[in-house]
RNA sequence: GGGCCCGUAGCUCAGCUGGUUAGAGCGCGCGCUUGAUAAGCGUGAGGUCGAAAGUUCAAAUCUUUCCGGGCCCA
């Protein structure tokens, strides 16, 4: 080792890092963001970035991505922050990719959550919603709403989103219920609405249906009721006459159960006038058993055979205080199936046939194993009987669900020899029709047995009484009947071979679409492919009214299929809501003025003042947001929401639109999954694993939000909390530092000095490979909406390929060279590409940093945002050249690993102090070696490259074979300038302690007026 | 209970139609640098691919069952 003492003096004299080409930039490494975005948002604002964008765009093709309307009742939360960020980067993304991609928010604003924000007002105001007349309650709703809209408003934006904020979409705007009024009309005039009725929870003491959530569940003692239904019949076997399926013929049953009863239990017994039908399982085992010993007067007699599930034959046995029994034999589902039973009460006006039928909800864990089933009583008992209704039909029964209980909790004319007997009283007691049918059924003889039973019972939520449920009549609209073209009337279509139905449509509709990911084409098509008929009508105060008149007498509906006026009833509703909002409905006065004159007898017809359920409100985004916006397009390019919306608004805007133009409103569909905290599990306030989007933002900053977000796979469901968050600040601080070294590396730029391509050095033309194929997966990844990909690929390429080679590798020449250096001026120029390309490719992702860095490059300068994707050229492709790099990097691998060797036993620090010898024994690795400068790519102060075997001893790895290197320190002196060790330190006597190369910087330097 | 989906290092993700010792980034340990410095570079330790059967010469990759989790229904 030969080091020169460096002259003291001469080092104290001359500060050689001010002679270099540091870099210089005021782009802060800590960001900052919970402060800087509330700025940038502000510039945005004050640019009116929003409108700029679309006049950039105008005349490009358009893209839309229609936005799924969220709640307008709270503050977001970490599944809107989700959603609004996908649809934020897609519309960004589509921006920069040449559409014009305008998006325009949306609010759901009506439905019974708000309801019930303001019922809630009224009642601690000691109010009751009932004194108040219904235009001031709606209003007090629309003002709510409108409050919330405000907030989410401001949330939303606060996450980056940038759309017409300033004219969103509402549910509730005057125009909008005009138009989804006149939307469910449509369904009226194509026959596709209809009247028919449903099981509903009912409250009689508020004289209200009650939703699921309005229902809690208490301690309630109910009367249970053992109940006989004598067997009656067997069905014979439907014949096929003439070609017309004959209804089932029936015989008497079979002598064995000649004089039998089927028992069921039931704890409601008001409920038996409603029954008309009795369940069984497949699944259990039942059989006939005799009653052979009971005392006197026992209800339950000698010789008497009953039909009951095994396992609970000697529970019912002893319940209706039978002394002895035998089972007579099995009874299987098959003739269960076949049998049909009388009603108990058949003397009394209940003379038709009961039916027994299979249901998966029957068990044998308590009861006799047979269920009362009262299709207006229950939801279940309703779905079994519609299920059932095709098959009930043939055999010639009756599928009408009767109205047996009026809405004050009376048994109605639907219920012979019960009619104004009391279910529950109007203040929430029991009235007197358990009692009532009790003493009937005993009458009867159909009692087995009777007592009490306490257990959980539905209560309303406000009241805290007992409720019930009800049938009621409801609107719904067909899934399979054919729909009528205007002008026709049923039938008129006959003859077509397809038949033209709503759910044959949808499921056409399906097929049409492209989903993201391609399972939920699956999920949603087997929902609408078994999907009953949709209810659409809601008995409630805040929402568009099913803006339909019906004739009592004969049902005909106005608008409809069958109505001369209906365009004229059209035209004046929608003038009517469009300039006073929904409200009209319910003035007085509205049935003259939307049915006047149109009708001989104005008093045979009333006004339907149900209101429709929210999903038609957000099923007809499409048709007043989509449609009317000159500035969108119809069909929406895409709808994007979470996966539970298969469900939901996937599913309403597939129904309304098909229903009502014949296809779906959009070409694609997006899902994401749902937010789980850090374990996988749901997150929830109990177990306080949640994570507010507003806290991160305060505490990290949107674009933190963000990150995590493309870094997260958001078809599946993700994950959130304190390390996920951690682990996206790192990855967050690592690209923005590296963007920062650019910035100031950049500082020194001057863009007319670029060299001409053929002048670019190897090491630049392998940098640029690299990002013509990262372009390609970035491409790719974009055109997926394969987010983690993108972001993949570009952090893989800052850090490995730049950060920790090219820009480590090229800082001698970009600090050091001279400024006329062709390599320095080379680096500069693509260094200057990187930045322009990478912030662009991340500017839908990350808009907020992008905007800043911009700014920083470009002072000045109009927003990236402004900016298209850039043309990465395919011309920097060039395989062969990255085969023999990739060589090169092994060769380095190798000398990194053996310098660490050095290192750790203290012999040297920087690699700066080594010059290894590096044994290649591959002749054309070797020439490829020799042809390179492999000091400077492995950042040694010197490489000896030899041909001869490597000795014993030398530092191979694994994986690469024939090169084998052993350490040597560097030979020379330390340059003072760019600390590398040359023989030519001191070469220029002007500069003692410098190398040749770095004299010659320092001449430019000086000649340039530089001093120091 | 039913439909759909998911389960690879501490974290987030790659691993195509089955084929050599399962990869990356981040984090973590150790070291270097102090001219990207509350940064940068190097290096190391981490996985029986949820579990078990099965198909196959060969399975993280195919089949079945189970376990765990999610959404939507019931």
């Amino acid at each position: 080792m030969t080091d020169t003492p460096v002259d003291a003096a001469a080092a104290r004299a001359v500060d050689y890092s001010k002679t270099l080409f540091l870099p210089v930039t005021d782009f802060p490494m800590r960001a900052g963001l919970p402060q800087k975005e509330p700025e940038i948002l502000a510039k945005w604002a004050a640019d009116d970035l929003y409108r700029a964008l679309r006049r950039e765009a105008a005349g490009r093709p358009k893209f839309v991505l229609h936005d799924g309307p969220p709640y307008a009742n709270g503050h977001l939360h970490i599944g809107h922050a989700l959603n609004k960020i996908l649809k934020d980067v897609i519309t960004r993304q589509k921006q920069m990719e040449g559409f014009d991609s305008n998006y325009v928010p949306g609010w759901d604003c009506h439905g019974l959550p708000i309801e019930w924000k303001i019922e809630e007002k009224y009642r601690a105001a000691g109010q009751n919603k009932d004194d108040v007349p219904k235009k001031e309650f709606r209003a007090e709703c629309r003002a709510f709403a409108e409050h919330w809209v405000g907030i989410q408003s401001a949330e939303f934006q606060r996450l980056g989103v940038i759309g017409d904020f300033a004219n969103p979409y509402l549910t509730m705007a005057y125009e909008a219920e005009a138009i989804i009024a006149g939307e469910i009309q449509k369904f009226a005039l194509t026959g596709q609405l209809y009247r028919g009725s449903k099981p509903v929870m009912w409250s009689v003491v508020e004289k209200t249906a009650l939703a699921e959530a309005e229902v809690e569940y208490q301690d309630y003692t109910s009367d249970t009721i053992f109940v006989k239904f004598p067997v009656k019949l067997t069905q014979g076997v439907r014949e096929l006459i003439g070609g017309e399926v004959e209804p089932r013929r029936y015989n008497a049953p079979p002598v064995e159960f000649a004089g039998a009863s089927v028992v069921i239990w039931t704890t409601t017994p008001w409920t038996i006038p409603g029954n008309r039908a009795v369940s069984f399982s497949n699944r259990i085992a039942y059989g006939l058993y005799r009653v052979t010993a009971s005392p006197e007067g026992n209800w339950a007699t000698v010789g008497e055979l009953l039909v009951l599930a095994d396992k609970l034959a000697d529970e019912v046995m002893k319940a209706a205080k039978v002394e002895a029994f035998e089972k007579v034999g099995d009874v299987s589902a098959e003739e269960l199936k076949a049998l049909t039973l009388a009603h108990p009460l058949a003397a009394l006006g209940y003379g038709f046939q009961v039916p027994l039928l299979d249901g998966d909800h029957v068990t044998d864990d308590s009861g006799t194993g047979f269920v009362h089933t009262a299709p207006g009583h229950g939801r279940e008992d309703f779905e079994i009987w519609m299920h059932n209704a095709r098959d009930l039909t043939l055999r010639d029964i009756d599928t009408a669900i009767p109205f047996t209980v009026d809405d004050s909790g009376f048994l109605t004319q639907d219920a012979p020899g019960f009619t104004g007997r009391s279910v529950i009283t109007d203040k929430g007691d029991k009235g007197d029709a358990n009692k009532a049918v009790i003493d009937a059924l005993v009458e009867a003889r159909a009692l087995l047995a009777r007592g009490r039973m306490k257990h959980q019972y539905p209560h309303s939520w406000r009241s805290k009484k007992p409720v019930i449920f009800r049938n009621t009549p409801q609107w719904f609209i067909h899934m399979d009947r054919e729909i009528l073209k205007a002008g026709e009337t049923a039938g008129a279509s006959a003859g077509t071979s397809e038949p033209d139905t709503l759910r044959a449509r949808a499921l056409r509709a399906i097929a049409d679409t492209t989903f993201y990911p391609p399972a939920g084409q699956n999920r949603l098509n087997g929902m609408i492919a078994n999907r009953p008929d949709w209810v659409v009508s809601r008995q409630r105060a805040w929402g568009v009214p099913i803006a339909v008149f019906r004739n009592t007498a004969t049902g005909e509906l106005a608008p409809g299929p069958t109505f001369a006026g209906s365009a004229e009833v059209q035209a004046r509703v929608a003038a009517a809501f469009t300039s006073e909002g929904a409200d009209a409905w319910y003035a007085d006065g509205a049935k003259e003025r939307f049915l006047g004159g149109l009708v001989d007898d104005l008093g045979a017809w009333t006004k339907v003042d149900d209101i429709l359920d929210v999903w038609f409100d957000s099923g007809s985004t499409h048709a007043f947001c989509l449609r009317r916006r000159a500035d969108l397009k119809w069909p929406a390019d895409m709808y994007l929401e979470g996966s539970d919306q298969h469900r939901g608004w996937f599913h309403s805007s597939l129904l309304e639109s098909c229903g009502t133009n014949g296809r779906a409103p959009y070409d694609a569909v997006l899902t994401h999954g749902f937010v789980m905290a850090e374990d996988g599990r749901k997150m929830s306030k109990s177990l306080g694993n949640q994570t507010q989007p507003q806290d991160v933002i305060k505490q990290s900053g949107a674009d933190i939000l963000r990150l995590w977000v493309m870094t997260s796979d958001y078809a599946d469901d993700l994950r959130i909390g304190k390390e996920i968050l951690q682990t996206n600040v790192e990855s967050y601080r690592k690209l923005r530092n590296t963007l920062r070294w650019m910035l100031g590396t950049l500082a020194h730029h001057v863009p007319a000095e670029d060299p001409a391509p053929a002048d670019r050095p190897e090491l630049e033309r392998l940098i640029l490979h690299r990002l013509a194929e990262v372009a390609d997966q970035v491409k790719a990844g974009y055109a997926e909406y394969d987010f983690k990909r993108v972001v993949g690929a570009i952090s893989n390429f800052m850090v490995v390929d730049l950060s920790a080679f090219y820009f480590d590798v090229r800082k001698d020449a970009l600090y050091c060279e001279p400024r006329s250096s062709v390599k320095r001026r080379a680096a500069l120029a693509v260094v200057a590409t990187l930045f322009d390309t990478l912030v662009k490719w991340l500017a839908p992702m990350l808009p907020f940093t992008m905007e800043e860095a911009w700014g920083q490059r470009f002072p000045g300068a109009r927003s990236v945002h402004l900016e298209l994707f850039p043309d990465v050229s395919a011309d920097w492709r060039d395989d062969a050249l990255a085969a023999r790099w990739a060589k090169i990097r092994d060769v380095r691998r190798v000398v990194t690993g053996a310098l660490e060797l050095e290192r750790a036993a203290k012999r040297i620090g920087s690699s700066l102090e080594a010059a290894p010898v590096v044994h290649v024994g591959d002749a054309a690795l070797h020439a490829l070696l020799a042809e390179i400068d492999l000091a400077e790519i492995a950042i040694t102060s010197g490489v000896v490259l030899v041909a001869t075997p490597a000795p014993d001893g030398a530092f191979t790895l694994p994986d690469v074979a024939d090169v084998a290197v052993v350490p040597a320190k560097a030979v020379g002196t330390r340059c003072a300038r760019s600390w590398r060790v040359t023989d030519d330190v001191g070469a220029d006597p002007r500069w003692p302690d410098v190398s040749a190369r770095d004299a010659r910087a320092l001449a430019e330097w000086a000649a340039a007026g530089g001093t120091a």
